[in-house]
DNA sequence: GATGAATGAGAGTTCATTCAT
DNA sequence: CATGAATGAACTCTCATTCAT
């Protein structure tokens, strides 16, 4: 009976927080994480800021909440893959199956590109995704190596992004494809 | 010889200018394009506010004034390895072409990462490099294709550019190795 | 009754807004319209310079607000004279009912004279009402010779205003009086 | 000989002042007294800063060596018309001798409204003439009631003006129509 | 929890005026 | 005389954050 109230409030709470949250993103998006305002996100969210306060400690701590929501999202869909992400899958079906739930999440998610700029933690999860499945295909390689292939692929990822995002119809696939071309070219080469 | 005098003045200024800009290269570099301040570019030149936007109506025109010189300095090293620009030299003598004395340049002026994401003339200068150069290869290539492979490699170097200049000694020859490889990887890719 | 609550909030707001108007009026009246700034109004209302934009965008939005104060206050005298603004009254009374409130309240709201060079809407304000009683009093005039008319005497109005205020006790007596003089003469000739 | 040179000097000076006055009226009366930037009369003249201050100490000195020119030619206005200036003559005959040149004078000099408002010499000057012409036609009048009577008058024609300015062909026959109107009922008034 | 008023340092920019050349 | 670089205080306006209610 009286924890019929508590989760009552803990209900709200997590509304009003995905609330903000929502609003924070598309205010990220349209903005830029730096150019953004906590006052704008508040007014986005339809709450006043103090509100905003009553949630999250500061701007930054915001970006880092999505980033956290993007991570299980991309969690999510790697889990998905994960049959497939056995030693002998061509590396074809390997980068499809990065690259475009990450490009469907990037586009499901407003704040997505303006808040990996941002978030080490979201880098790092998507980096040590893309070094978990090196590991796999290319067990013999080296660790450190491995580390900054995983890492210069994330950066390419991340450079390319944008590009993506903003074309639609056959242009959007036509960047996708060379994202995904370079990205087989690169692996490749290491491989050998 | 009569343009002497008038210059006299000019130099003043002209040195101011030179002094302002490398004021700014330094304050974009430490604190990024966007949290740069024009008070403090004017107070790491040593003079006043006022001083500055006698020769610069804002920010932007400071970092537009330092893309044009970058384009100068990354035109002057093109030209000078214009003779192996032909067709029949290896991939990998281009590729070292166009990115040592690039991350030199980068290396030598600190607000070229920072100008870099922030103006368009500088990345179509170097575009215009690189959509050149693939031409000469690659003569067959349709040039729309040609010009967005030549955008996908502006964006890889740009990505992977700090990292670069970021590290010293021979974690930055990997790093630069690692650019080279995904570019060479990628070009080769098109050849075929 | 309800009511209540939600007002406590903009109560102290609107506590602020009479607050920072006063101050405006205040400094407008100093310093005059143009010369005053939002920082000195601030500080002459006892806050920071940001609480002064939470309620007003610019200076020229303080202007107005004043003005339509301004502007109640009048309709206010006018309305209380209403009901000897038929056909049949002297002209004189007719003036001293126009000009003895307006003095008045130009006298007990110091921004005033400052605001009113500033504000159409003011001037307007106070044109429609001379258009008004002229039309009654002569009302074969043409319209459009009328509004010139009462343009004129506004802008007599405005010219002698500052004298009025800034003089005192008889000499005072006798700027008015000069004022009225000049109206009466200016009308009864329009009157023929 | 030796006078050849210094009459040389100030011949360019002169013409410097005058080409300086010149910029400095059309910038008045563009932006206004307050708004106008020395910085801008002097581009407006074609020279530097720093010559500017080479003939007047300030921005206000520049209003009065105005407001002087124009005294000046309002001068040799009243002078021209003085030979009908006896008491016998009717009053429209003065207000007209009054009103027109001084309506030319503005008409022809562009700073005038703007220098006007805030010479207290020009309006002395001014008044001084209206004072002057009251005095023969009124001679029995009060000396300080005179003096108001010419403040009064010069007020009503500085506050018209800039209608009168503004308009052209008709209207502004009209509006000055108006401001004659204005003062001859006023100024009969008195003579009574 | 929610509100919105309040803060105040600091941003970009302007301008009358001075001064070295 | 002329130049134009230099000044620096002052201006308008912003915003992350706090706090009384």
């Amino acid at each position: 009976m009286q924890t019929v109230k508590p989760r009552r409030r803990q209900a709200r709470g997590e509304r009003r927080i995905a609330q903000l949250l929502d609003a924070a993103a598309d205010v990220f998006a349209t903005d830029g994480y730096t150019a953004a305002t906590t006052n704008a996100i508040a007014a986005a969210a339809g709450v006043s800021p103090g509100t905003l306060y009553q949630f999250f400690p500061n701007k930054q701590s915001m970006a880092e909440a999505l980033a956290d929501q993007y991570i299980a999202a991309l969690a999510v869909a790697h889990d998905q893959a994960a049959d497939r992400r056995i030693a002998g899958v061509p590396l074809d079906d390997v980068i499809n199956q990065m690259v475009d739930p990450a490009i469907r999440i990037a586009s499901e998610n407003h704040g997505f590109t303006a808040v990996f700029h941002f978030s080490g933690r979201l880098q790092s999860a998507v980096t040590d995704q893309v070094d978990g499945l090196i590991a796999i295909r290319v067990p013999e390689l080296d660790p450190s190596r491995r580390r900054l292939i995983a890492l210069v692929t994330v950066k390419i990822f991340e450079a390319l992004l944008p590009a993506v995002l903003s074309a639609s119809g056959r242009t959007r696939t036509e960047i996708t494809g060379e994202l995904k071309r370079v990205l087989r070219a690169y692996l490749l080469d290491i491989s050998d």
